[in-house]
DNA sequence: TAATATTATGTTAGTACTTACGTTTATATT
DNA sequence: AATATAAACGTAAGTACTAACATAATATTA
């Protein structure tokens, strides 16, 4: 029972658990090491061979290729200062940099760890061929996934499309009758100011919108309804989305998404062939949605008799 | 170039890089977090998540199936308490106890909750699976095989069976006689003291020992004698293993055992059926050897004319 | 039953990093 | 040439742990 808690809770914080591993093994090789005669400080290690390989390196350098923060490398740079094993003088042709490299002492020190640092390889090597798993390939291949791809940007989408399937679209129905020009005001009220032409519609939309062979949409979440748009019937051939709203305190739940998708649906399902709107140049979030959606911009602007600066989008049903 | 580095080194310090790999991905969750509405901290979760599943339970017992110490578990606590998402109160049959339950305040937060744990849990699995790589299994597989055999223990079979390999015996010559006097002196000196018996064997290796139809071993490390060793012929099937000394600087580098083995070769070699040896009650090091090597006590415990507490150890050659 | 060992928790200090910020120098832009 | 921007390094403070120690309660054993 227990034992499944840990396992739910192992892929909850996995990364945790590769740190808790790796911090383990590091812990086990550090602690062999202070027991040994020359006690060799595996922490140290990296940076005096990479020294040793290339004779002198910039601090930057060794934080690149150790993977570490520069900070970090200043640390270690300072504790082998400290016990004389290198030394560092300022750059020739330019003055910020720092170079470091072995004293004699140092690369005596190097040669008396060697053999030590062999054994510690082999035992790693040991350690991952007995496991039978391919671990720096491992390793290597999530890092990449998650330079393609950041995990930021994966658990963004998962959380939009779970509020998505959360969010349910219903058709029109008397009762939520309210709920269309409430929704609408606040949005107005908003963006711009409610006109006579809106109070019109938004006061009868059984007479100028169903009646008229359109539909009037709802999104619901947890029982509130949290948005709403209408497909007004234009032509046989046409659908106009409009009257688009969400409250405020829903936004980002893919609400509009999910409502868009409803009138084009309705739309195709009428046999319709273009579903058209109106939209405001300042309205960034909303002409992106529809972007992703397949309206395009129609060329020449259209002034309406609303006072906006308005353009018109359509998409062309297949 | 700069790679083949950063490649060896990664198999020294794969262990470091396992703990890198954990951390880049416990800060990016971490940083996610943080950055929504309801500053889900993942940290503090899977301690919620137990106390919710088993309503409520002690440090110890958190300490245990988190795997991790229990100052970490109290500190989490600590904070847990500040947020007043727990309430703890102490054992009532153990005073010692300390029991931690959730508040409403905490039920509810972990209701709010839920959700993005499930997200972050669903992006985990999502980079698992793409990465192609059993990662639990993995993290299992190297966990046992640390516990069937620790990281101290593989080590130490390496570096022993490294400097093994570079002590080298090499049979008697005139010119390394002082050495064998020299090295048992110190040795005996260290344990005991010398005695007449001693001093004409270790004066006369040549007449004593090597005409008799013995020989005498020395062990070399970087062209130092550092140990020596005397097969003794007591009659056509009996060797005794005699006047083994290691200088105290070459202890640990297994120069005993590869003598030994050398007097036990060279009696199987003149098809001896039995090598014997006397030794001190308080030589655990060398007893342990003898016993490693197929040594066993003779049960009768001998009175020599040495004055020590000693007794007869013999191996039967097949 | 007294002495000793063990357990459960709490505390302190250390470790090996990080992030955040500041300073100096170099490079790009206007 | 003046100025903005960026890079390299250094420092300070924070983080999420750990090891080591202390204390009190309980269990074990002679």
């Amino acid at each position: 029972m227990i034992n499944e808690t840990f396992t739910e809770l192992k892929l909850f914080s996995f990364g945790n658990s590769l740190k808790k591993l790796g911090e383990a093994i590091q812990r086990d090789i550090t602690e062999v090491c202070k027991n040994r005669d020359s006690s060799f400080d595996p922490k140290l290690f990296p940076i005096l061979y990479f020294l040793r390989k290339f004779e002198k390196s910039t601090v930057q350098k060794l934080a690149d290729y150790l993977q570490i923060t520069h900070p970090a490398v200043i640390q270690i740079l300072n504790k082998l200062k400290e016990l004389n094993l290198i030394e560092t003088m300022s750059g020739l042709q330019d003055k910020r940099q720092t170079y470091s490299k072995l004293t004699k002492m140092g690369e005596g020190l190097l040669n008396n760890w060697h053999e030590l640092y062999s054994d510690i390889k082999n035992v790693n090597n040991e350690i991952i061929e007995e496991s039978g798993y391919d671990v720096f390939n491992m390793i290597n291949s999530i890092y990449n996934l998650l330079k393609q791809k950041n995990y930021k940007l994966r658990l963004d989408e998962k959380v939009k499309k779970r509020i998505m399937q959360q969010v349910e679209i219903i058709t029109y129905n008397k009762k939520y009758r309210e709920y269309f020009k409430q929704l609408n005001y606040e949005w107005l009220e908003q963006y711009f100011f409610v006109e006579h032409e809106d109070d019109k519609l938004l006061n009868d939309p059984e007479k100028l919108i169903i009646k008229k062979g359109g539909q009037i949409f709802f999104a619901r979440l947890n029982n509130k309804i949290i948005g709403t748009c209408a497909a007004i019937k234009i032509d046989k051939y046409t659908y106009e989305l409009s009257k688009m709203a969400v409250t405020k305190k829903a936004q980002g739940k893919q609400a509009g998404k999910k409502l868009a998708l409803s009138v084009i649906g309705f739309a195709f399902s009428k046999k319709a062939k273009f579903v058209t709107l109106l939209t405001n140049k300042k309205l960034f979030a909303a002409i992106n949605l529809y972007k992703q959606l397949g309206f395009e911009i129609e060329p020449e602007e259209v002034k309406s008799n609303f006072e906006r600066e308005i353009f018109r989008m359509t998409l062309l049903l297949q």
